[in-house]
RNA sequence: AGAACAGGUUGGGCGGUCGCUGCUGGCAUCUCAAAUCGUCAGUUUUCGGAUUCAUCUGAAAUACCAGACUUGAGUUACCCAGGAGAGGAAAGUCCGAACACUACAGGGCAGCGAGCCCGCUAACGGCGGGGCGUUCGAGCAAUCGGACGACGACAAGUGCAACAGAGAACAGACCAGCCACGCUCUUGAGAUUUCUUUUGAGAUCUCAAUAGAAUCGCGGAUUGAGAGAUUCGGGAUUCGAACGCGCGGUGAUGGGUGAAACGGUGCGGCCCUUCGGGGCUUAAAGUAAGAGCGCACCGGCGUAUGUGGUGACAUAUACGGCCAGGCAAACUCCUCGCAGUGCAAGAUCAAAUAGGGAGGCGUCACCAGGGCUGCCCGCCCGAAUCCCGAUACAUCGGGAUACGACCUCCGGGUAGAUCGCUUGAUCCAAUCUGGCAACAGUUGGACUAGAUGAAUGAUCGCCACUCCGGUCUCAGUUUUCAGAUCUCAGAUUUGGGAUCUCAAAUUUGAGAUUUGAAAUCUGAGAUCGGAGAACAGAAUUCGGCUUAUAGACCUGUUCUCUUU
RNA sequence: GGGGCUGUAGCUUAGUUGGCCAAAAGCGCUGCACUGUCGAUGCAGAGAUCGCGAGUUCAAAUCUCGUCAGUCCCG
């Protein structure tokens, strides 16, 4: 079903290959994998982000928002792997905000698959 | 009562929905075992029946085979159910251990660390109690309380100390002081005394004057930015065989410096002398002046002994002992301790078109071998086979080709998996026991995260806490308006007696009390709405230390206000 | 898990065998002069309690300990 990105390389490869789409809580890389399934990466670095607390809920929230609107990932034509990176201001919202970014970069990503095709 | 600071305790609760990671139970499956000499199916054999030869069917077998059913044990995917799931610091990684592997005869050097005493502890640089020191506060004092202390040795050696100051570590000598010697060293009068026959000479003292000197004012000149320096004139006081000048000695009495100046006080007599010393008294008898010399006392230190204390230490006494400054968070010395690496330690299992060793009955394939570095790769010599060229078909030249596949066994080991991995120096309770305490014991109870590209989450509701705002109720303060009562003042009317006074009534103004209404503010309660709620996330496990921390509660200190 | 380095004016650095350091320099800043104005130049000036807290010492930026922040390296 769900699947993580879990090595270096696999980073890498979405970082060097994908595209980037930015929004203000989150900053997403987009690769098609073609596989059956959506595959989904999570960086939340001391940097960006902060201390371990606030890592650790920019992690849990990035990963509920990923779980919750699995559905509207089914209009997409193709399915990608994902390597979505936390920003600072991440931590101090609710699951909703991000859900709402989420939604935009989906929506997007489904804009551009339309520009390709045609 | 409030505020600030410090320390300690605590670190919101209940429930719903969706999700994550272990655990427990259930279940398909799978594996193993057992027994029923169980049941069903199949195969084979024998016998019988039916039928068309094929075939179908019945019975039997200590027969064969292995499947299902039963029971037990184990195992696991999905699913279902149940139950659990971050902290007081999980943090910093500053100490100490457990545990694991590697190394190791014993000892030393180097390096690192610890360093008052006793106890607690598995251990510690931690904790508890005590000693000593510094400092602050209280108190007349004895003493008490708080804070801090890396608290062995500078009396083994080496080293360091700016500036100031004469001198800063085998001390030093600027000025003043003290002592001796030399130089300048006038005149008159008087007194005393010595020598001399006398004149006279010398010494000491007093008075006066003067050359000169010192000190203190005043005025001028030169120089200088100034402060001041030099010099001249004149005055006062003092000295005048020195209180001047010079050359020495003495030694720390004073000046002054510094954080620090080598502990302080007192005494050192009398007589003789050939000047070396001797005698008497004395606790002891130095000089020109003196001392670091002699003696005594006080102070400090050290050592020894006694007493108290487990001990650090305290205290007393003695010394043919000492006077020694500070710094070891300067080098150093002394005592004690320390092997290294950290759960990515380490253990087990173990994939492949990876790879090591040994063997091979048989099968497929191949074919001598040697050297250059032990292996691989590569290269060279060389045999054989094949190909190409030349050719007299003898041969010559060039090129190519091999060290296996497969099977069996053994050993290592990467990815990966499992274990280590959470029941432990564990946690909780007790008006229990021992101990001043840290802590230990006893009894009873509890099981309380185990992830590994790393779970412990998201969201909603209710309650509790804090703040803000609205509404209502109650209480109080202030203001305004209205009414009532009382007091005072004035005016009018009436009556009594005398232009005045008394009494009554009406009215106006002021003040006080009280009632009601409105507004404002304060407090309490109820209710509604909104906002806020810290520091912070396990990574092998414990014991400490340190640091961060909203709100609430407790304790202490300081300050402010109110009441008594 | 283990180890090292750094912290000094607004910025970049010096000073770190304790002492004339109550801390130096450059750039920057402020004022004045110069110029019609700006720049450049000249003169003058301000700006630090040496990350923080203790301790040792007569004396600490310097020595020691603790602590905070930053940064780098190894596995």
């Amino acid at each position: 079903m769900k699947a993580y990105l879990r090595g270096s390389q696999d980073f890498q490869k979405v970082y060097k290959h994908g595209k980037r789409y930015d929004s203000s809580l989150m900053t997403a890389f987009v690769l098609p994998n073609r596989l059956s399934q959506d595959r989904l990466g999570i960086t939340a670095s001391r940097k960006a982000v902060g201390n371990a607390v606030q890592r650790n809920r920019a992690r849990r929230l990035l990963r509920e928002t990923f779980r919750l609107r699995k559905s509207s990932l089914v209009g997409l034509q193709e399915h990608y792997d994902w390597v979505i990176n936390a920003k600072r201001r991440l931590p101090s919202f609710k699951v909703t905000a991000a859900i709402e970014e989420f939604e935009k970069l989906v929506a997007r990503v489904a804009n551009e698959e339309n520009k390709s095709r045609d």
